[in-house]
DNA sequence: CTGAAAGCGCTTACAG
DNA sequence: CTGAAAGCGCTTACAG
């Protein structure tokens, strides 16, 4: 009986039909012996295993997401591979994933405006959910997701009354905390280098840092701010910014995440010769592990992963029905202060 | 009519039979109108084309993918995420799949022994090729990707006699140049700090240098080994061995790769107050970005990952018929040494 | 260039 | 608990 539809060469297919064959059994059978929880005798289940393993029989996922309408596949959009967190977030999330017999689809974005495009890919894998780290996305796409049944979660961003639902480290609060750190230990000016000025995460942090030193009665003129991309290298460009401004070195410096804050460290101490925490003091943001190495025994704020990432991924609700679209829109998750040695004297109380 | 199989509730399915419905032409064309090259009238597509739009119509790969036999999905095994430079290595792969039209299924790696789980589990999903980057693999399941005509390379690792195929850097010949740019640089002892024993990477690199060493008159004993890891934390603790050893200080230290040079590097200076290259030179392997920051500058051997990249991917036939075996079954592509500050002196010439 | 039809490898009501 | 059969949403020979 010749197959009807080209095979490459020399390869080996076999099927559930195979296995019932030398199983004896119907083909009914073998499905139901890989089926957890499928109603089969335990000595037909173990008939069909034994000729299985003979066979080196692996069940077609592909075929039997056509029926189920699951593909066991999680798309993952990553954007800044370059920052460590979201090392730390890839991996966080194949753990996760893979305890729950599913398998990650990477989807790396190299410019901005790939979302889209992403999401246009993905929606052909039938993916069974999408976690989304990267930039924005239009209203329209969530609308593609959305009639699909396909679950999105935003991960460490929102987007204000789209109706998607997103995790996120409760970024004002770390930003309150890192002014707090600076105020108690003398601070009285200072300097903010910020990240992508559409993403909610810069922003946030540095609206919460904002807030508290105003409250505190520091003026705005005293707290003066420079791009730095969300990159090393950003970093170090506003830290010669920030130098060669007229107005002089502020008290402190606040990198909105860790990597930043390296990047403005290893500027100011190698090429300008300044001493932190003596001529200012620094804290960062993500508490990435590099960030507690011996050069720079960072201030910042820890980023409750694995948390953050189990929230994603219980919303995505693999298995069971689809949440309910009552709840919150919005996950902020609290991360705590981790205290070591770029901002002089001893930790102050939450504010 | 009613659907026999349950459908998520809410979720609305467009299927090619909708959009000929709407085309009014038939589900052969919808088809066909998705299928570059394939046999069709512009008209017929165009009226196809515009009936999907209004519909929101994205083709089910799943469905097609079972009849292609293709999943237009690569697996890409990760073991050491923690090393940025397999964060590049995901960079580029993920971009040079995506170019293809295919995306990256990714298994990371918790422990060592998981490769052969991971690839039992990629072969349900069909992957249309396997890329390894991690551990070793038995040859059973090298034999599990052979009969299904799955093509498996391995990245910066090979598998000796198993018929698997391997692109790596030319490890051995960057391990020599290191060694000859220590000798031109004046050290007579040498201490290296060495990854995982099992990986061929490492052992390569220890070879080539060794072998230099050697042959330039250096003896046996005055080649210290210590055993980082991989990791930086790793290298940190071998440097505290070394240091405790009372042969006392090397004038040169390799770390077989930039982390491991780089976690030497700290803990030389900031814990043992020693200065770089003038108390003792320091050199890596891999030429990450990171070891090119100010306070490293680190020498270094480039490994060429995007020669290395394509190779891979061109080794996995995604189009055309699948690679004649009669092949090397090893490629390695030469890098080039990268010169910074810390080896004192003028770069040697290659050996 | 086009359509009707078979079939990819499974899951699952249905009827014993 | 079990098997025969329908069907998931496509691609592709086949016959116009």
């Amino acid at each position: 009986m010749p197959k009807k539809y080209k095979l490459p060469a020399g390869t080996i297919r076999t099927t559930s039909l195979d296995v019932a064959a030398l199983a004896g059994v119907s083909q009914s059978a073998v499905s139901r012996a890989f089926t957890p929880g499928a109603s089969i005798s335990p000595t037909t289940r173990d008939k069909v295993l034994d000729a299985a393993r003979k066979l080196n029989y692996v069940p077609n996922s592909i075929a039997s997401s056509l029926i189920t309408h699951r593909s066991n596949i999680v798309a993952l959009i990553l954007g800044d591979l370059h920052n460590p967190f979201y090392t730390h977030v890839l991996e966080a999330f194949g753990r996760e994933v893979q305890a729950r017999d599913r398998q990650l689809l990477v989807f790396t974005l190299n410019d901005e405006q790939e979302t889209d495009d992403a999401i246009m890919r993905l929606l052909r894998y039938q993916v069974d959910g999408v976690i989304l780290t990267s930039a924005q996305m239009s209203t329209q796409m969530v609308g593609m997701c959305q009639n699909r049944g396909i679950p999105l979660v935003l991960f460490n961003r929102y987007i204000p009354q789209s109706g998607t639902f997103g995790v996120r480290c409760d970024n004002a609060w770390g930003g309150r905390q890192i002014a707090e750190a600076f105020l108690r230990a003398g601070a009285k000016s200072f300097a903010m280098i910020t990240g992508d000025p559409k993403g909610t995460t810069s922003k946030d942090r540095v609206a919460g840092f904002v807030e508290r030193l105003i409250e505190s009665g520091v003026s705005r003129a005293s707290i003066r701010s420079y791009e730095g991309d969300s990159t090393y290298e950003g970093a170090s460009d506003a830290v010669q910014r920030m130098m060669a401004d007229p107005e002089g070195l502020p008290d402190a410096l606040f990198g909105i995440n860790d990597t930043m804050a390296m990047g403005a460290m290893d500027t100011l101490r190698h090429q300008f010769g300044l001493s932190i925490p003596e001529d200012i003091m620094v804290a960062g943001f993500d508490d990435i592990p590099e960030g507690a190495r011996l050069p720079y025994q960072l201030t910042t704020v820890r980023q409750p992963i694995n948390r953050m990432v189990r929230a994603t991924i219980d919303h995505l609700s693999l298995d069971g029905p689809a949440q309910s679209t009552d709840l919150p829109h919005d996950l902020p998750i609290r991360g705590r202060v981790v205290w070591r040695s770029t901002v002089p004297g001893d930790p102050p109380a939450e504010v």
